[in-house]
DNA sequence: AGTTAAATTTTGACACTGTCAAGATTGGTT
DNA sequence: AACCAATCTTGACAGTGTCAAAATTTAACT
């Protein structure tokens, strides 16, 4: 089933999960291409012929995450498929800001500036972050249909803004700044009211 | 009046200036303590009396940046002392997004990774950010005071959430991701009806 | 089967980075 | 004039990303 095409077996597959443990381990700054190669046991410029650049490599690991994510938010609207849209966007939220907590340096590199202004996105990348954010943006028209958005402008500037405040969160709490994360649950939940619109002056 | 202490006459100042020209021009990465040591003209080894670190000098510059900020905030504050104080908020965020997006490179230094995450913030700049965010939360107590912004929270928390909103935005400005620059000024308008609470789905 | 072409890996090299240690120079102070 | 501390320079070292050329292994084709 698994072929091992050449003499490592499947480098590349093997170099993406090195490289996020030692992502996980150290940071984007503790990661080089010298240390991911000695980690895997190849010669310093073997990953060069399965990823073009570092940038690559590092576009690769943000594939992974945008894949992941693009999952989560399938799994959500098909389980609560008619019926409590509110709910599951409640769950989406939460689950939202799980992943980038617990995944931080992915996050980093999805919407960081390591790729998007210093480096280059891959195509696939800019591919799939743009898919991922249209169907933010679907399922945003679809809360708008429901009343649980506002629909006083379009469904892009709707998507836009939520998903600022959203990604304003995670960075707060990824950057280590002005946030504890103690106070990540209630911040949550304060920003859930925020999005939906609810009056925070009266109880729901 | 200007002091010329010793042999280059305001080394330290010089290369902060300097710095912030590199910035602008091919951001954080483009950066090199030689590169700068040369574009001043003194040896390569020369900027480290000044700044212990590459991480120091970059909080220096992300120092300025927060007294940049600080002052914005005051004379906001002042011009408007006691009346419109509704219209000096929007004013103020105004001003905000406008600082991110014509100092990005700054504003990178000052809330991104590079400091607080993969290196260590200066005591100064520890310093001085936490005043920035004090100031920002005194603000935020007097707005709850004038019913501008919701007080059903603390003021820490409602502090937290509406600058993590406007943080958001500030962020997807500035990597590029998501957000035309076309898209700004209606954003930031939508941004500021979230912020204070007023139900989108009814004109003011 | 054996030959050829392509894919993969390695070694060597280059320019560049941050930063330390040791020496050289300068300025202000006594 | 002499000293000391601040300032600057030169030399050096360990890293970094990545290219070019050579070596090796596999796949494909006759």
């Amino acid at each position: 089933m698994t072929k091992k095409p050449y003499h490592h077996g499947d480098l590349g597959e093997t170099l993406l999960i090195a490289a996020t443990e030692i992502l996980k381990e150290g940071g984007v700054e503790g990661l080089s291409m010298r240390k991911l190669a000695d980690k895997v046991g190849v010669s310093r410029t073997a990953p060069y012929h399965h990823f073009k650049d570092k940038n690559a490599l590092l576009c690769a690991i943000a594939e992974t995450g945008f894949k992941q994510q693009w999952q989560s938010v399938e799994a959500i609207i098909d389980s609560h498929n008619k019926e409590a849209k509110q709910d599951s966007f409640e769950k989406y939220v939460l689950t939202y800001i799980e992943f980038a907590d617990q995944h931080p340096e992915t996050y980093d590199l999805m919407f960081g500036r390591d790729i998007w202004k210093s480096g280059t996105p891959t195509d696939s990348l800019l591919e799939i972050s743009k898919a991922s954010f249209r169907q933010w943006l679907n399922w945003v028209e679809a809360l708008q249909a429901q009343g649980i958005l506002t629909d006083v402008s379009s469904p892009l500037r709707v998507g836009q803004t939520t998903w600022a405040t959203l990604h304003g969160l995670c960075r707060l709490l990824i950057d280590g700044i002005y946030i504890n994360r103690d106070d990540l649950d209630d911040m949550a939940k304060q920003t859930i009211k925020i999005i939906l619109n609810k009056s925070a002056n009266q109880d729901v």
